[in-house]
DNA sequence: AACTGTTTTAAACACTTGTTTAAAAAAGCT
DNA sequence: AGCTTTTTTAAACAAGTGTTTAAAACAGTT
């Protein structure tokens, strides 16, 4: 019945394409319907304005970026290796996913950053309870005593930025993209090892 | 003589201001000038076109960027030591201009990324020899054996996207801007910690 | 077939964009 | 002082912006 999307999905794909390459402000109405193949008027008789149909956009990007971390803190297995496939998902989450971070901190970067009470990132952490399974880890001498707050920030650091800095880095050493995106995969296993070695120190 | 400074200056220094915190993209010749507290005209008058201006502001960001990196690896003390205050460094270089790594990423992404030439930053690190010292401290066992790419990689992840991220974390976290810098001076011991531990494992 | 509501279109709206022009003001010089 | 050059200004330019309008094309129902 409906082997073709619907003009209301094509347009969304688009703009989902265009404002994440380019940005919001980086990009026109005229650009995301010509990418759609469709007429300016139409973007806005489903989504009403650009501004609308970017906060559809953004916060599905959001959401897409925060499940990925939820669904592995919920699974029932021991912390060590919770976080140990935490990382690995979300490097390859981010590997699949290069312009997702860059377009994220970007756009929230734009103007003025209040709290999006919606998203409540941190309650659905909680709510897996690793926040209680690290603290009886790390008293029970089996994790090294750090805060959640900073082993989140190491992680995200660890995997969201070299796919962001691709550009830069590139400019830096010389080598085409392909070259890049190997060593990259070859980089996650040193994260892994880095950063588990950091958390749980074996001595 | 010179007690104000010149109209060229005072435009230069708006711009920066502006470029780097919306984007080339993000902002308008007449927003420039405004900030400045001149006429539209002067813009070009001075600096030909927009587009002129911000090339200028852009490879200035760079150059700084870079030049914070150099210093460090010229220095005369031994390798772990050097690598030791080149984190340290870096780190606070980013505390003190934290929008400058996003900034020239999200520049650098918006329109096919050539190879600048002109920066030859890769050569510029070669010729400090810290890429032999580096080789030098492997095969003596003292370091562990990482490709110089990934040992980079690591040491940029750790030092510029904590502060990159600041937006999208304190949305995460549910907390203010001060909290939040004040974490990352924190954070800071811990980086160094892990990376050095890594990179010069004690056993 | 005629009438329904929905979808799509081209054209227009008012406004902002980067840039240029031509005249006014300021500064320098003899 | 008068003349020249540099700096600054307001106004204009064409092109592009987000958005709206009103008519056309389409689909569905009777």
């Amino acid at each position: 019945m409906c082997k073709n999307k619907s003009t209301e999905e094509t347009i969304r794909d688009a703009a989902r394409r265009v404002f994440i390459a380019k940005g919001f402000a980086g990009c026109s109405s005229r650009e995301i319907a010509k990418e759609a193949g469709m007429n300016v008027a139409l973007v806005n008789y489903y989504f009403r304005s650009k501004n609308q149909l970017f906060q559809l956009i953004f916060h599905a990007a959001m959401e897409d970026f925060f499940v990925s971390m939820l669904e592995v803190f919920a699974a029932p297995m021991d912390l060590e290796e919770k976080l140990k496939i935490f990382i690995s998902n979300e490097y390859d989450f981010f590997a699949k996913h290069p312009e997702i971070p860059r377009f994220i901190i970007g756009e929230l970067t734009r103007e003025g950053c209040e709290f999006d009470e919606q998203a409540a990132i941190k309650e659905r952490i909680e709510q897996t309870g690793v926040f209680q399974e690290a603290l009886k880890a790390q008293e029970a001498g089996r994790m090294r005593k750090i805060d959640f707050f900073h082993i989140m920030i190491i992680i995200m650091s660890n995997c969201q930025y070299p796919f962001m800095a691709r550009p830069l880095i590139q400019q830096i050493h010389e080598i085409p993209t392909e070259a890049y995106q190997e060593k990259l995969a070859l980089h996650k296993e040193l994260v892994i090892d880095m950063v588990m070695n950091y958390l749980f120190p074996k001595n």
